[in-house]
DNA sequence: GAGGGAATTCAACAATAGGTGAATTCAACG
DNA sequence: CGTTGAATTCACCTATTGTTGAATTCCCTC
């Protein structure tokens, strides 16, 4: 409180702005997540920021920037997959999917995939960001790994990733999608094992 | 040619009447598949069935009953996946890819499987229908074979379907979109195979 | 308390969408 | 030929959306 005594208040960003900015890009994390691109609309998205529309793209400069914007992804996720190469080689499977549930288990980085997931298939730029994930960070695990065709792997693993979150959050399947985190984890666990360091069929 | 002469031409469908509508149905069909319901507009169908837009509405009365119309799936496609119980229990995984993958290559059944996918994400009734299938035809395939949990396994199985298709022909994510149809099914073949026979993590 | 610049709102435009109802073409039949 | 009924088109309505530019509020500084 008494937020109107802050020295930084001067010429840089205010915490008026910084405040603002961040209910709008919480708010419109939530509906490109729960409604995709197309449908999420900049003025529902004002409103669940309690703001003006207008207010929204003085801020972003368009819906297209906005979606950019705050479909990041955190500085450190990409380079987290890459090392988990560095542990014991027999359980990367398993530790790859203990960082994908958790991410898709907490709330904010949720809304950044199923945002970048749920708009993949209307928005290009969408389906680019997802391409992007699987192509390099997904692969540098795999490159660090050691393996024959690491591209198709990366790929195995990504298409493993991207459905389960479709499947669970998306579509919302039963009982997938009220299947706790660890008996998730157990079942993707082998999988993702078995595309990471198994045998896989092609020559 | 002189089709004008068809006797079926008096009360019931005629020529005409089939005709336009089959052109109206393979384009939607199309754009929803490229392009998802939202995405999707009457007046594109419209054009690409070289028609005016009030046809399409006038055969289908609106977007939502076109779109429940052409995503239908082609009876028997549910009892051949269930039936795939019948064959040797070790290389169901196998013959469930390829049924699969078949499905998915052959380009008027995938049209139905792809726009019922991309349109998931942003439509609840193309949800809805995604939810069934798995929920009801892959369930009958996992509970034919007599395992434990085969809801569970059933979504398994239908997130790697989901996600291959997904991955491969909607984010359309390298090297995966290019493998061939039987690299793909040796890579999937495995996977099928251990959620619906081996053993799965959970209790 | 007056000035100024940022934060914010208001009103409106142009484009596109799905849908409607009247009008029109068309082909068969008496 | 002229009627009939379906097939098809036309012009139009309404709702929504992204976006814009002017107006207005707000808050700090002098």
């Amino acid at each position: 409180m008494d937020s109107s005594r802050d020295p930084t208040r001067r010429s840089g960003r205010r915490p008026g702005q910084t405040q603002t900015r961040e209910a709008i890009t919480t708010a419109a994390r939530r509906l490109f997540a729960e409604a995709g691109y197309d449908r999420a609309t900049i003025r529902g998205i004002a409103t669940a920021a309690g703001v003006d529309p207008a207010l929204v793209v003085h801020y972003f400069g368009s819906k297209e920037t906005l979606f950019r914007e705050v479909t990041k992804l955190p500085p450190g996720v990409a380079d987290t997959i890459a090392h988990l190469a560095d542990g014991p080689r027999e359980s990367v499977g398993r530790r790859l999917a203990e960082v994908v549930i958790a991410s898709l288990e907490n709330p904010a980085s949720r809304d950044i995939i199923l945002a970048r997931i749920r708009s993949a298939s209307t928005h290009p730029d969408a389906a680019a960001l997802v391409r992007q994930t699987v192509e390099q960070d997904v692969l540098r695990l795999a490159a660090n790994l050691d393996v024959d065709q690491p591209e198709v792997r990366a790929t195995l693993v990504g298409s493993t990733i991207v459905g389960t979150a479709f499947a669970r959050y998306i579509v919302g399947v039963e009982p997938l999608a009220s299947l706790d985190a660890a008996a998730l984890v157990d079942a993707l666990a082998p999988t993702l094992q078995q595309y990471l360091t198994g045998e896989i069929g092609v020559a």
